[in-house]
RNA sequence: GGCGCCUUGGCGGAGUGGUUACGCAGAGGUCUGCAAAACCUUUUACACCGGUUCAAUUCCGGUAGGCGCCUCCA
């Protein structure tokens, strides 16, 4: 029923869990040294929605994300220094309070974003014993070697390291950009536990077999989501740029301990685009949601916009598709809105089909997120939806049933907004009386009063009909 | 240096060997007391050059341009 691009085979295939209704999810959180942008919430709404379109499919997700909050190096050029410890140095403040903050930071905007919250939020700091544990069997099994600066995987031990991202080692080895660096056998070594240095005490360090210091990157994915989701996940997702290096090592970390596959299919969301050039640091073109909300984007609308793009495909992100979003979603608020205005009496007017509807959108869901077509789907409904619902033979139900699938599986929260008051319910039926009696100033006058309380009224063969403008 | 991807109408963005994606925006029209909405029409849409085919935007090859990864990265 649910199908989806499995990285692994490089093909669309049918999701089969190993314990159905249940699914095992694990993605790839934020590291938590600076404000999530634009690019983050990309990746992480669409999870959100593979969450979301799971549950609409009786499924039981089980959906954990990890807090990077230690270990993530900056670079091979800034030795001995880590994300969150050099975010430290930044701000004057410990790397404690660095992942405190923007920790919360990232927990807001997911909540801005009305995104669903994980089963599990784990941070890395709080499962050093776990991380210490898998490095110890890794290392009983071989496939470990220690150096100055610390304890290294050994990826010539593990035959199948360049197979999920199809890696040429060869050609890997004789590139011009990487440096063989310190004591490393072979260049895609990655370290699993980083010793403090000499001459000075880290903010986050902790005793180990090998001595002080912190873990690899890599590693905590592994260890967390064994401890939270067993050997094997149903679905592991993350950003593309995680294939190469930090997807390929986790399998390298994980199967050699277990004997088992890691996960049985990996998504990969794609990077957004900002004025054709990619989300980074040294270009400083990281938008944030604030950012945006400052200038008149609701969160709401960034998702809408998310949406609007495959999570496979390469998307552009623009001010222009901000807006052209924020009207769209205006439309379809409108259509919401339609819920408390249904007609009781009557059957002069047949809306149109939201039982077919719903069932195009999810059936574009389960194929592989496809959530353009979804979104194709739901303004067809909501083109159809220019007069009023009228009530008969449970129609009014099933709009009530299609706006709450709509919100469920997209999230974009339309049934959050709160009916008008008395007095202006009023003060429209009193503009009806007013054009019955061709009473064309009065009309006119009552409808500018509506306006300037943000409420516009248009008129349909089955009376008025407001929406917020 | 190696590997891979992309190029769709004003903008964004799907998809397909022959038939309307969809959204936003512009122009004209129908309708309307006026609006709004809806509907209709509209500016040769599928980078370029070859090839395969009865038929290619959709498959193959090449050209140009853009991008990603191989290094931290959503």
């Amino acid at each position: 029923m649910m199908k989806i691009y499995n990285t692994l085979t490089r093909r669309i295939e049918a999701l089969q869990p190993q314990n159905t209704p249940l699914v095992t999810i694990y993605t790839c959180g934020p590291t938590v040294y600076d404000y999530s942008h634009v690019g983050h919430w990309f990746t992480y709404v669409r999870w959100d929605l593979l969450v979301r379109t799971l549950k609409a499919s009786d499924l039981q997700p089980k959906w954990v994300m990890n807090i990077t909050d230690v270990g993530h190096l900056v670079s091979d050029a800034d030795e001995g220094e880590d994300k969150l410890e050099k975010g430290a140095k930044r701000e004057g403040k410990t790397a404690w309070e660095v992942a405190k903050f923007y920790t919360d930071d990232f927990i807001r905007g997911m909540q801005e974003l009305n995104m669903l919250m994980p089963n599990e939020l784990p941070r890395a700091t709080d499962h050093i014993t776990e991380q210490i544990n898998l490095i110890q069997q890794l290392e009983a099994k071989g496939f470990t070697y220690i150096v100055d600066d610390g304890v290294y995987y050994d990826t010539s031990k593990f035959p199948a390291y360049a197979d999920f991202a199809k890696l040429d080692l060869e050609e890997l080895q004789a590139g011009a950009r990487v440096e063989l660096n310190t004591q490393k056998r072979n260049p895609a070594d990655f370290a699993l536990w980083k010793f403090s240095p000499k001459d000075r005490t880290r903010d986050m360090e902790w005793d180990s077999p090998w001595g002080k210091g912190f873990p690899g990157w890599h590693i905590e994915c592994s260890a967390m989501s064994m401890k939270y989701l067993g050997d094997t996940l149903d679905i592991h997702a993350g950003g593309i740029d995680h294939i190469p290096v930090h997807h390929t090592n986790e399998i390298a970390q994980s199967e050699p301990v277990t004997g088992k596959p890691f996960s049985n299919l990996w998504m990969h969301s794609n990077h957004v685009l900002v004025n054709g050039d990619k989300i980074s640091k040294s270009l400083g073109n990281g938008i944030r949601l604030d950012e945006l909300a400052e200038k008149g984007f609701s969160p709401q609308v960034v998702r809408l916009h998310i949406l609007e793009s495959h999570y496979r495909s390469q998307s552009k992100f623009s001010y222009d598709s901000l807006e052209a979003a924020k009207n769209r979603l205006q439309a379809l608020q409108a259509m919401a809105d339609l819920r408390w205005q249904i007609r009781e009496a009557g059957d002069e007017y047949a809306g149109p089909d939201y039982t077919e509807y719903q069932r195009t959108m999810l059936a574009a869901l389960q194929n592989d997120l496809d959530t353009p077509k979804a979104l194709a789907a739901l303004s067809g409904a909501e083109a159809g939806s220019s007069n009023p619902i009228v009530d008969f033979d449970g129609t009014a139900q099933e709009f009530r049933d299609f706006l709450q699938f709509v919100d469920d599986a997209l999230g974009l929260s339309l049934l959050t907004s709160k009916d008008i008051t008395p007095e202006q319910k009023q003060l429209i039926a009193d503009r009806e009386q007013a054009r019955t009696a061709k009473d064309w100033a009065r009309s006119d006058q009552l409808r500018d009063q509506l306006a300037s309380a943000g409420i516009a009224v248009r008129d349909t063969p089955f009376g008025s009909v407001w929406s917020r403008a």
